[in-house]
DNA sequence: CAATATATGGAGACTGGCTCCGCTTTGTCA
DNA sequence: TGACAAAGCGGAGCCAGTCTCCATATATTG
C-alpha cells in the first residue's frame, strides 16, 4: 500500500510520509463511515492538516481512487482469470457476483463510482478500468458463446451490477440476499 | 394542494398558511435541486424563519413527504387501475414502468424512499404505501396467471424498481434509457 | 377587549468542505 | 559543513447547511 506518483519528480521523502499514511488512514475511514467519512478527519488522524490533505489529493475522488488501489488490483487480476475460464457463461456470473461484492467494500461506493463514470475527467473514474473493461471483455466471451442475448450493452450490464450492489447496501442486505437480486435481474422475472 | 393534517386540532389560520406555503415551495425547489435542496432555503423562500419549518416538519423526509402528496396519490390510482387489466403480465410490465417512472419525480427520490423504507417510523415510509402495495398485488396476480416465476419476492422486485431508477437517474438517462435498463433487467440476459 | 394558548423567526451553535499564505523542512551545492 | 532556494506544511478562517431555543408576536375565545 504505498509507492506510487512516481512520474514527474519524486516528492520530497516526508510528503510521501505524508502521503503514504494519508492513503493508509483514509481506507480505514472509509471502511468505517463509507464514502462519506469526513476529510478533515482524516487529515486529523493522519497527523497532517486539511491543506496538505487537499494538496495530495484534490478532490474526494482522488483520495477515494487511492484508497481503493489494491482493491481495484485485484480487481483486474480476476478479470484476466475469468477471461481463461472455459465456461463463458459461468465466467460472467462469477463476474457478475465478484463485482458486485467490490462494490460493497465502502459504503457509498457505487455512488461514488457511478458519478465518477460519468465524468472522465475524474481520477476514479480512469481508476475504475479494470471494472468496465472486465465487464466489457467477460460479456464478449458470453455473447460469442452464445449465452447471451445480442443486445446487452456493457454499458447497460454494469449499470446494472453497480445499481444492484446499490439496493443491497440500502437495505442493509447480507450477500446472500444480494446474489437473490442479482438472479432475479440476471434471469428476469419468468 | 392543501388541505390536510384535519386530525387534532385544527391549525391556527395563519399556522396552515404557512403550512401550506412551505409545501408549496418545496414541492418545487425539490424539483429545481432534488431531494437535497437546502431547507432553510425553502423556508427562506416560503417567507418563514427556519424554526417554523422545523416545527411543522421536523425530519426532511416529512417534508418530502407532504410535497409528494398529490404524485403519491395518483400513483395509487394507477394501482387500482391496472389491478383490473385483464392481462396480468402486460399489467405488471407497465406497473413497473411507472413506478420507475415516478421515483423521478425528483432527483435524489430513489435513494430517500429506499432509505425511508428501512425505517418504518419514517413519515415517508407510510406514505410509499401505494408503492410497495402496488408492486404486491400486481405482481401476486402475475405469479397467478403464471406469467412470473413464484419465488419473485414483492420487495426484491421494489428493491430492483427502485434501484433501476436510481441507475437512470445516475446517468442522467432518458425514458428510453430507462425502459432498456427495465428490459434487461426483467427479461434477463439471455 | 383582555387573557391565553399558539405560533413565529432569527440568532447562533455545530459540522464539514475547502483555501490561502506565512512559516518550516528538505535537498543541494559550494 | 553551512546556507539558500524550492518544496511542503498546517491551521485560521470563510462558506454553506442543519437544527434549536426562546423572547416576542398573533389568533382565538369568553
Amino acid at each position: 500500500m504505498s509507492a506510487d506518483a512516481a512520474t514527474k519528480r519524486p516528492l520530497r521523502a516526508d510528503a510521501q510520509r505524508n502521503y503514504d499514511k494519508i492513503v493508509q488512514v483514509a481506507a480505514q475511514a472509509f471502511a468505517e463511515k463509507g464514502t462519506g467519512a469526513s476529510l478533515d478527519d482524516i487529515a486529523c488522524r493522519a497527523g497532517v492538516g486539511p491543506g496538505t490533505l487537499y494538496r495530495h489529493f484534490p478532490t474526494r475522488d482522488a483520495l477515494l481512487a487511492a484508497a481503493l488501489g489494491d482493491a481495484l488490483a485485484d480487481l483486474g487480476a480476476t478479470a484476466r482469470r475469468l477471461s481463461e475460464e472455459p465456461d463463458a457463461a459461468k465466467a460472467l456470473d462469477e463476474w457478475i457476483v465478484e463485482l458486485a461484492r467490490h462494490l460493497r467494500t465502502y459504503g457509498g461506493l457505487p455512488e461514488s463510482i457511478a458519478t465518477a463514470l460519468q465524468d472522465p475527467s475524474s481520477p476514479l473514474c480512469s481508476s475504475c478500468q479494470p471494472m468496465t473493461k472486465g465487464t466489457a471483455t467477460i460479456l464478449a466471451r458470453a455473447k460469442e458463446a452464445g449465452a447471451v442475448r445480442a443486445d446487452v450493452q456493457a454499458s447497460d450490464l454494469n449499470a446494472l451490477i453497480g445499481s444492484l450492489a446499490w439496493a443491497a447496501e440500502q437495505r442493509g442486505d447480507s450477500d446472500a440476499a444480494l446474489r437473490r437480486l442479482i438472479k432475479l435481474a440476471t434471469s428476469g422475472l419468468r
